[in-house]
DNA sequence: CTGAAAGCGCTTACAG
DNA sequence: CTGAAAGCGCTTACAG
């Protein structure tokens, strides 16, 4: 297989310009740039011209070119929940990691801190942001009306939304970039009812709320998993802890102290550091399943010593990197490249990433 | 967070040219090209004053501006196994899909069809391309010294050599895209362990043949784990298939039929059309565990159907991309933008990508 | 509605 | 060893 053109009649080996396209169709060079971008003022004759000339040559623009010519820097705003959340500090430690390339490629990137689950001062974040003409935006959303409207002020500006992590109101963005969290939450399900290997469990949820849309999800799809396929397994009922570390580690006690016990902890949320510290000190009952989410420097320090025995992570690397192709491909106005779905990805203590994210964490293991 | 550029002194707002520092180092344009490009016939009077001004404005070269001006176009070549192993399908389809995108960057992909496992036939593959000109490649090696005559006289000729999924001899390859190996082997036998809970198990194990890397050391990787964490599971000695379907298919059906009977099988090689199409007529015992590799339309299928319980997929389309950033990185002589490690991705049933991986077999479910 | 010309930040001959 | 100039494929005023 050749990348091959799909160029017909005259194959000259050079890729054809648009002073090609202008001299085949007749046309001045202003004029033929002014039909391939869509500037107007052309008479329906010369559009037609220049068409016919740009599809018998293969025509593709030079976007690079284009770029240059305009000085255009692709000027990039992330809305990430502030805070000492160390999920999303992978997000910006990745951010932090790859500016030298985003200088390198015109590209800006400010980090714009937001309150994380409060729909007014994400509405707000947005409202202030309308004037500052980035050409792209990556939110952590959330679902609201209440966030109509500023999205509707950015999307007029000619600002490109896309939402990250936590989806935005479906018609207000151009994309999602995330996983999908019942199948996050059965993957948990389907490797906890595994777990058990047919003998009959015990299982105690933790959620932080379920308010938050992918945690009421997780929760959902666990349940349909254990329900359907492993119907030896009880579910105790989920107790909600906002994901403060300290609620966690709590409940996780109580859970293995008990009578009788629990074969299994599943945190649909954060907060896994308590989680660790319970685990680090409690006797827990022989084949003990303990499964998380996000691969973030305590869950994975458990992983390996086996306090946790699987970490569902939906890499916040590959997010960002995705954020960033789809972004500049929507501010291009060109499609976008084909990308297979983000999969929630599966850890165990033998295909863990050799390098442990490093997350700058100034303040460690009060949250995850 | 600010992708702060470390400017200092003078802060102007605008990215610094090569004029600016030409200007700032008091020499030509044409003399400030030559030192920060390397070409030498410059006084070393001049070459200190460029790096200076370079230093102080916080110069950082426009390489999209260069490529322009030089007419430059990355020629790739990726050299596959031929053949209808459906893994390198999948390769194949992504780079497929991506083919617009590529000739918008300016890049050519030719994909060069090689023998699979022949050190011979790969060297004279190697060979016939010196001077084909590329400025870039990506090869599934082999680990042989023979090869190394051809890979040296290319990088010769200035071509950036990456080993894919396979690798080559190390000092003969700039980087490896691929998974570990060993890692695989142990992340099935982590979850082939898992699944048995604590009873008692027998494992039929089928690879391809042990000369190859991978299966070597996959199967390495699984003896691992098992040995170290679940001793009440026998392994049974590993039959080699040469990733022969039909030999695949019989060797499970001699594997269920046995007295006594096998609890699981790990297949760690190709050939799992047959294994799939034994299993979808065969009795197998309550419980019965399968793990096998690559994620490809039967296999999908097969998990889907529940004759298949895991697969440990290397992300094909997620290599090439990879290929393809760090070919181009290695050929602009810019560093590599941080990226994670390249993890074998667990999928059960649940966390399957949502489109089935159409990779356009016309000669379906022979070989995977 | 149409066209000629300068300029984006580089590289590549070419002339000294 | 050094420099002036044309050109890469576009966009953006500006003039008709």
């Amino acid at each position: 297989m050749k990348a091959s053109r799909t160029d017909s009649i005259k194959q000259t080996g050079r890729k054809p310009t648009l002073s090609d396209v202008a001299r085949a169709a007749g046309v001045s060079y202003a004029t033929a740039d002014r039909v391939i971008n869509d500037r107007g003022n052309v008479a329906q004759k010369s559009v037609r011209k220049v068409h016919d000339a740009m599809a018998e040559l293969g025509y593709v623009r030079n976007v690079a070119a284009a770029n240059l010519s305009r000085q255009r820097t692709y000027r990039l705003a992330f809305l990430l929940p502030k805070g000492r959340n160390a999920f999303f500090s992978r997000v910006r430690a990745h951010l932090d990691g790859l500016s030298e390339h985003l200088v390198a490629d015109q590209i800006s990137v400010d980090v714009i801190e937001i309150d994380a689950f409060e729909v007014e001062g994400l509405g707000n974040s947005l409202l202030s942001i309308v004037d500052a003409a980035y050409d792209g935006i990556a939110v952590v959303g959330l679902q609201s009306v209440d966030i109509e409207a500023p999205l509707r002020a950015l999307r007029e500006q000619g600002v490109v939304i896309v939402g990250l992590v936590s989806d935005l109101p479906v018609d207000y963005r151009s994309a999602y970039i995330g996983i999908d969290n019942i199948a996050a939450g059965r993957t948990a399900g389907r490797l906890l009812g595994l777990s058990h290997g047919g003998r009959k469990g015990r299982v105690q949820i933790l959620a932080g709320s379920l308010d938050a849309r992918d945690h009421a999800d997780r929760l959902r799809g666990f349940r349909e998993v254990i329900g359907q396929d492993y119907p030896n397994i009880e579910l105790l009922e989920p107790v909600m802890t906002l994901d403060d570390a300290r609620k966690v580690g709590a409940v996780v006690q109580q859970a293995l102290t008990a009578e009788p016990g629990v074969t299994a902890v599943y945190n649909v949320g954060a907060g896994n550091s308590g989680l660790v510290a319970t685990l680090e000190h409690c006797d827990r009952p022989a084949r003990f399943f303990c499964v998380v989410h996000e691969l973030v420097p305590h869950t994975h320090r458990a992983l390996m010593h086996k306090q946790v025995d699987l970490v569902i992570d939906q890499r916040p690397d590959v997010e960002v990197n995705r954020a960033l192709t789809i972004l500049k491909a929507l501010i291009d106005g060109r499609d976008i490249p084909p990308m297979q779905d983000l999969v929630p990805t599966i850890y165990v203590r033998d295909n863990l990433p050799s390098h442990i994210p490093d997350t700058n964490l100034t303040e460690q293991g009060d949250h995850d």
